[in-house]
DNA sequence: GATCTGGTATAAAGCGCTTTAAGAAAGCGT
DNA sequence: ACGCTTTCTTAAAGCGCTTTATACCAGATC
């Protein structure tokens, strides 16, 4: 059996499509008398409206696309959180990944197709001017970028989160404070920079040991045997990293050279990431919290989107910045 | 800007829009002038055609609709590869992911409405009997799942590779290989039942060893303190795990009773996880092969799809079994 | 010259819905 | 009775595309 349309719900109710179309989207109008006949009709037809039709014929799509990777545990969580802030303004996500074979171009095109209203990217790499054109599309709201011309961006305040870091190992004592880079870009310099300045800010300038590293476990791995490769009383007591994989390579460079995590070695990571939850890794680590940053992000959109129905579309995008948070767990102790 | 439409490609290249639509598609037809023409102008104008319009129009949607969690690695293997595989087959994905806020039951909803012409479920957990009523609605393919009345399974051979496992570790020379189970439900009582198999084809009977387990660090890590909390002689000299998560608690109950992993203890896995990979963790596991399991699901939607377009709507469902694959890594040696 | 090709082109009819403008019905004062 | 609201209903016109049926124009055929 075919499935049922609008019309044969009308005509089981008795009424015109437009009285049936107005009553199954609440929609003033309709007596009483209709909208009962109507949502009985619907009912035992298993009437499903075909979204299809109804963007078509409405404009409106009350979608928000989603750009993510897949791969990533922390897209996952905002993921998860976008989810529920877009029912609350009562849109629907529909996600779109990059993968091998799907760069961002291809995979924010489907979401265009789709005739999303707006569009949240997660850590989208593509360059500015690519997020420019597509503004001009419809509303954007980058997760992880400063905000452009005509989009609005998400951050994380990486400068006061890995300060958080440093100050909670201050505060237990420690003094040899090493720090772990990231890759290029203008995250890692952010972090990097925070690192620098909570240390100076503890009189701690001269011990600032900032070494090269990476967004892998491998990198955090080399960086570990550099660092804990040293005799005892010249390793750091502590290492603070670019993120948590990172330090998930310091962890491991840490094991096989026996240095024992807390006790030896205090270690934090950077995302909170599932990882840093494990029972085998159990990693202090710098929360960006997922849901402040979904919050912002549908925020930002929303405005957007009631902005240009209002017809006040502003050019000027936005920076909001989320403040992280310090989460303790095992991998921090007072130094020996 | 409004965005062009059809129609404007065509006046634009001086033609009808039935000739643009089907150069664009290119449907026979339309002369080499014409075509053309047509591509001139839509390069120019920037078209982009209105998928949903177009949906309206054709009754083909060409996507297929992949129900996931977005926050298993897994799934986002899969997901790579069977965006891979609907490529192949002309096939488009959307995804749609259940969330904290958001059951199978709606995120399968979303799919259908957008007119997916077949679903790939990944995992699912709904009862037979909703997955029986989808099926009448298109052609659904579940992994992990065995077939049923109208609807298609995909595999991993759960006996097998649990075979695979020990086979592995008799062949190293272990005897005292215990097993670590995971959580009620057909998949792990595959696994258990290939461990006892194996164990008696070995002629190890009298040397198995099921523990209570569960699919999370903290199961693995409860059937760790117990194996390895006894006297060195009376430990096993290998575990075997119902997956990688569970396999790393384990590792952590041995890295807490100085127990060297692969010196003291083999460990074999379950999944081949990316959590498998980690430097830290280097464990011998069980791959599912997701580019199997991807290749087998796109191609049993396909022959519903095509089946469909035939006239032949095969009622009864196939399930495609996929040989798992040992992949041998750290963690496992000889016994001592 | 009439008829039939085969290759191109297009007018027009939808797809399943929303929306607008206008009509019918009902209430209500004078 | 008569206008004049107010309330409810619906016919009909799209949305941007695909598709079918029809028209056209060579040139080939008889």
């Amino acid at each position: 059996m075919p499935r049922a349309r609008l019309a044969d719900v009308a005509t089981r109710a008795g009424v015109s499509t437009a009285t049936a179309s107005l009553v199954l989207r609440d929609r003033p109008g309709p007596s009483a008398s209709a909208r009962e006949a109507v949502r009985l009709a619907a009912e035992t037809l298993g009437y499903r409206p075909d979204r299809t039709a109804s963007v078509l014929a409405s404009h409106r799509s009350r979608l928000v696309g989603v750009l993510l990777d897949v791969s990533s545990t922390f897209h996952a969580e905002l993921v998860d959180q976008l989810d529920a802030e877009a029912t609350r303004h009562g849109y629907d996500l529909v996600l779109s990944t990059v993968t091998s074979a799907r760069g961002e171009r291809r995979a924010v095109e489907t979401l265009v197709d789709f005739r999303c209203e707006g569009l949240a990217l997660l850590g989208p790499t593509m360059p500015e001017s690519q997020l420019r054109a597509l503004a001009r599309l419809c509303p954007v709201a980058a997760v992880g970028r400063p905000a452009g011309d005509g989009f609005d961006g998400v951050l994380a305040a990486d400068r006061p989160g890995m300060a958080a870091a440093v100050d909670h190992l201050v505060g237990l004592g420690h003094e040899a404070i090493a720090y772990v880079d990231g890759p290029r870009g203008p995250i890692a310099t952010a972090r990097r920079r925070g690192y620098r300045e909570a240390m100076r800010r503890h009189g701690l300038g001269a011990a600032v040991d900032v070494r090269a590293g990476g967004d892998h476990e491998a990198s955090g791995m080399g960086a570990g045997q550099d660092l804990l490769g040293k005799p005892r009383t010249r390793r750091p007591s502590a290492v603070v990293t670019f993120n948590d994989r990172c330090a998930v390579g310091v962890l491991n460079a840490a094991l096989r050279h026996g240095v024992d995590v807390p006790g030896d070695l205090s270690l934090v990571g950077y995302d909170d990431s599932p990882l840093a939850r494990l029972a085998t890794v159990d990693l202090t680590s710098v929360s960006q919290d997922p849901a402040a940053l979904a919050t912002a992000t549908m925020d930002a959109l929303a405005a957007r989107l009631d902005g240009a129905a209002a017809g006040s579309r502003s050019a000027a995008g936005e920076t909001v910045v989320v403040a992280p948070a310090l989460i303790v767990r095992g991998s921090t102790a007072c130094p020996a």
